[in-house]
RNA sequence: GGGAGCAUAGCUCAGCUGGGAGAGCACUUGCCUUACAAGCAAGGGGUCACAGGUUCGAGCCCUGUUGUUCCCACCA
């Protein structure tokens, strides 16, 4: 005997009572642990690793629902499968957080030093890193714990090492003074990937500069008059016949009384403003270009903390030069003497006033434009001249380019593809140093005397260029998507060549969400290219994201997030997950609202008493004996096999929505609604045999209903499995079900589908004569031809269903003696004599309507029939088909029409 | 400036390669029918944004328009 007895199943599933206990059991017996078979190919994901910044959100929990759905089908597909978890150190984000933290403390990064921070650092990794596990073990996510990484791990670092001397010995990774996103308030570099845009009120000043050699002002435009202090030159365009005069002339720049040229450049637009634009290299991308064309001065006002450079700064400048180790592309420095030490903003209003108070200031206009921000701190990304490490990115681009033109990588939905050849089509270097200290730590080492750079596997004890002692470790550490860059195949063991990478490498489907094709998706591409000389995935299924009721994106600004763990300890996990999937489409963002997840609830509790009552009256294991079925058994058997089919098909798609969907649709409408209840008659009935059968039955779709819904809703189901006779091991390990051609009974199924119909029909006509539910009455069915044999069969279930006292299946209309309602169905003409409840006029009304309906059904099919090009165009069997239904729906109307002649006649 | 998505019932959204408009929630009516009131049964409700086009046939394909959201971009 069991200890499971479905009598004591609750009435309603408690999902609290069971989550906790499944999943140590699960955990515990090894369930999740990949295992490599030779001979069989693998099926494996690599969880995207979350940030150890915080908890997760629901974004996270939809991802890793649809990860655990793949996982859990192919698992139970047998193939060997892994799911390999982790998390991500995020350089940026969590020494955001960290930093913050500290200055509740009052503490600062340089009041602690670096060790003290990283100690820091690691104790908020082993904090968080839990969390987030734990939070991932509550979602029933049956990832391979015991392959669990880490980026800053040993084995994660190790392959950051490798790769960045395997690039740097390719030259694809280089050194340079280069024009740098710059945040100052984070005080590091940024790569292009992490500024985003944001639209902002600004103003357009337009300034006037005079022109020395003629006198007259040239009058130009800026959002940013605070960087004229470093304009080293003015632009206008050659073809430009307004200035043609100035070429090879001088402005002198106001306030400085600086002799700055006036350059002929392309990049100034004759048909924008007057034509005129100022050049300050130091600050801007376009003027950096237009500088390094005429090799102009690159003179830098701003501190990397965000303030007006001052006489210090300057100094310690014009040493750095002096000592002749500034670095090719370093700029100058600017005292800006009475601006010296201002915040930027400030020294524009300065600035500008000190320009008007000049009567410089032409006019100001306000403007809305777009203004680059960090994507941590949302400050405003600062444009400056920086010395940090990039990787060239064109000789990586191609071949991450040309895997996904031909298909050795698929996007789903296929339009995200585009997205990303288009990004990695105008790829430009990736700057990937960051003036941080959590991260890893750039590998190379810089000599003191030679000035050279050592970079080493392993680290050196001295210049590898000129032997020197005299050499420090680089200070910065590396953009935190260079190691996740890696994930796919470092967490694999490499650079080792371990069974686990030769096995499980390339993984089968990334599952992330559109926003981080380019910082991620794109990377771990052309990165798993060019170290493992293989794509690391074929498949990237995008989802989108999950915002709130109002369609609002959950952020902490507005604080409309949603902790998942809430969520799972008042709807369980299983509602949680379902609610994440249901109507669902691949790339698009989703809703997450209340409703949906008490649909989820209450479906899981349907299932669960849907469960509890097969269970109560199945205790034993039969065989199903297919020459004794009944109708409705042969008509389950189909609809779960289609049922089986459909989902099979969406899992493979990766399209979980519809899956979710589909098997929703087939437990509560078909199993529930009309399968158990067609099923009583038989359960409660005398025939020990026809019970054994209907049983079998039962037990047969009930557990291949657990097995399709097990993927979405695993606890639920691994719970109700316990409770099936002979039950042994796990659910999630035992096989997918497999469609049975033997069970599969199309003609009976449309049989069925008939009877459906007439029960329908009678409840129907029940409900608009305002019978009492619990009154029983006589049927009569006047068969159409072929159909007397399935009525007089189905006649328990208009007795079970459609509240039939007695069923009499007559041959003639003659036979109806008494005050009938009647209808005409698909299989019959239906009678049901309702004594004074029958009122003609009502009745006759009623019948006329239903045939003017019918009427109009055999216009538009009598049209169709008659349009010649419909006839010698469309599909013979389609034409077939609308000819069937023109008949059918003629005789259908004939016997309305003669019924409505009876009873006005009785009238 | 370039590109993409979306527009279907009161609300949130499905709708595969064109072949009689779907679900959940909400609403109306009747039911504690011994699995489930987190339930059962019945019902109302849609010019599939607009205008053209292709087709025997368009929610679906093509063109344009409008509205909306997002991504990318160095425009002063």
């Amino acid at each position: 005997m069991s200890k499971y007895q479905a009598s004591d199943m609750e009435s309603r599933f408690n999902p609290q009572a069971i989550e906790a206990d499944l999943y140590r059991d699960w955990e515990e017996s090894g369930a999740f642990i990949a295992r490599r078979e030779e001979g069989k190919k693998p099926f494996t994901i690599v969880m995207p690793p979350p940030n150890i910044t915080g908890q997760l959100h629901m974004g996270h929990a939809m991802d890793n629902t649809l990860q655990d759905a793949a996982i859990r089908y192919h698992r139970m597909k047998g193939d060997p499968t892994l799911w390999l978890p982790g998390t991500d150190h995020a350089a940026i984000a969590t020494e955001v957080k960290i930093v913050d933290a500290m200055a509740k403390e009052g503490l600062t990064k340089d009041m602690i030093g670096r060790e003290a921070f990283l100690e820091r650092a690691w104790e908020w990794k082993k904090q968080y890193g839990g969390r987030i596990t734990t939070q991932l073990r509550r979602m029933g996510a049956s990832c391979d714990w015991s392959r669990e990484r880490f980026t800053m791990d040993e084995g994660c670092s190790k392959a950051v090492r490798e790769v960045f001397c395997r690039l740097y010995e390719k030259q694809l990774i280089y050194r340079g003074c280069r024009l740098v996103n710059w945040c100052t308030h984070c005080g590091t570099s940024l790569s292009d990937a992490e500024v985003e845009y944001e639209e902002q009120q600004g103003h357009f000043w337009h300034l006037l500069y005079p022109v020395k050699e003629t006198g007259e002002m040239l009058e130009l435009a800026t959002t940013r008059p605070e960087t004229m202090l470093g304009d080293t030159a003015v632009a206008i365009n050659p073809e430009d016949e307004r200035y043609r005069h100035l070429h090879g002339c001088h402005v002198i720049l106001p306030l400085l009384n600086k002799e700055i040229p006036i350059v002929c450049d392309e990049h100034a637009d004759m048909t924008k403003g007057t034509g005129v634009v100022k050049i300050t290299p130091a600050h801007d991308p376009n003027d950096y270009e237009v500088g390094q064309r005429h090799s102009l001065e690159l003179m830098r006002v701003f501190t990397y903390d965000g303030h007006m450079t001052g006489p210090e700064d300057k100094a310690e400048n014009d040493a750095l030069f002096a000592s002749g180790k500034a670095a090719v592309g370093e700029a100058h420095v600017l005292d800006c003497g009475k601006y010296a030490g201002m915040p930027v903003l400030e020294a524009r209003k300065a600035i500008v006033a000190d320009l008007e108070a000049a009567g410089l200031l032409k006019s100001v206009e306000p403007l809305t434009h777009e203004v680059g921000t960090c994507y941590r701190c949302h400050t405003t990304v600062e444009p400056m001249i920086s010395r940090q490490w990039f990787v060239k990115m064109k000789p990586l681009a191609e071949p991450a380019i040309e895997v996904v033109k031909n298909g050795g990588t698929k996007f789903v939905p296929e339009r995200f593809g585009k997205t990303y050849l288009n990004w990695m089509e105008n790829i430009r270097d990736w700057c990937i140093s960051r003036h941080l200290w959590w991260g890893h730590r750039i590998p190379a080492w810089h000599c003191a005397d030679c000035g050279e750079a050592t970079v080493s596997r392993e680290d050196p004890t001295c210049c590898a260029h000129c032997g020197s002692r005299n050499i420090e470790q680089d200070e910065d550490v590396l953009d935190t998507w260079f190691s996740s860059a890696l994930w796919p195949f470092s967490t694999l063991g490499w650079p080792e060549e371990t069974e686990d990478l030769k096995y499980f490498y390339p993984t089968d489907v990334l599952v992330t969400g559109y926003d981080i094709i380019f910082f991620w998706v794109a990377r771990m591409i052309f990165s798993g290219l060019e170290q493992m000389g293989q794509t690391p995935f074929h498949t990237v299924l995008i989802h989108g994201l999950v915002r709130d009721a109002q369609g609002r994106k959950m952020s902490k600004s507005l604080g409309n997030g949603v902790d998942p763990l809430e969520i799972i300890d008042e709807f369980g996990a299983d509602a949680l997950r379902f609610s994440l999937l249901m109507g669902i489409s691949p790339g698009n963002d989703t809703r997450f609202t209340r409703e949906k997840l008490e649909a989820a609830r209450n479906f899981a509790n349907k299932v669960w008493n849907a469960s509890r009552f097969v269970l109560l009256n199945v205790d034993e294991r039969h065989p199903i004996d297919p020459a004794k079925l009944t109708p409705a058994d042969k008509w389950i058997l189909t609809r779960y096999q289609d049922a089986l089919r459909d989902i099979s098909l969406h899992n493979e798609e990766g399209d979980f929505g519809l899956s979710a969907n589909r098997i929703y649709d087939f437990a509560w409408s078909e199993f529930c609604d009309w399968y158990i209840e067609l099923a009583k008659p038989w359960l409660l009935g005398e025939d020990a045999d026809a019970r054994r059968n209907v049983q079998a039955v039962l037990l047969y779709v009930l557990e291949g209903l657990l097995k399709l819904l097990h993927p979405f809703m695993p606890f639920l189901t691994e719970q109700v499995f316990k409770y099936l006779p002979d039950s042994e091991g796990f659910l999630m390990l035992k096989a997918w079900p497999a469609a049975d051609p033997a069970l599969d009974f199309v003609q009976e199924e449309k049989e069925m589908a008939g009877v459906m119909e007439a029960i329908r029909v009678i409840r129907n006509l029940r409900s608009e004569m305002n019978v009492q539910a619990g009154k029983r009455t006589r049927l009569m069915l006047l068969p159409k031809e072929g159909w007397a044999e399935s009525l007089r069969h189905a006649a328990p279930y208009f007795m079970r269903l459609a509240g039939a006292s007695q069923v009499d299946i007559i041959s003639d209309s003659a036979e109806v003696a008494e005050k009938t309602v009647s209808a005409v169905t698909g299989c019959c003409t239906l009678y049901i004599p309702l004594g004074d409840l029958v009122d003609f006029a009502k009745e006759i009304a009623r019948l006329e309507k239903e045939k003017k309906n019918i009427e109009g059904e055999i216009a538009r099919a009598e049209g169709k029939l008659n349009n010649p090009g419909f006839l010698g165009k469309a599909p013979a069997q389609l034409v077939e088909q609308e000819k069937q239904k023109l008949a059918a729906n003629r005789e259908k109307a004939a016997t309305i029409e003669s019924r409505i002649a009876e009873l006005k006649e009785q009238a």
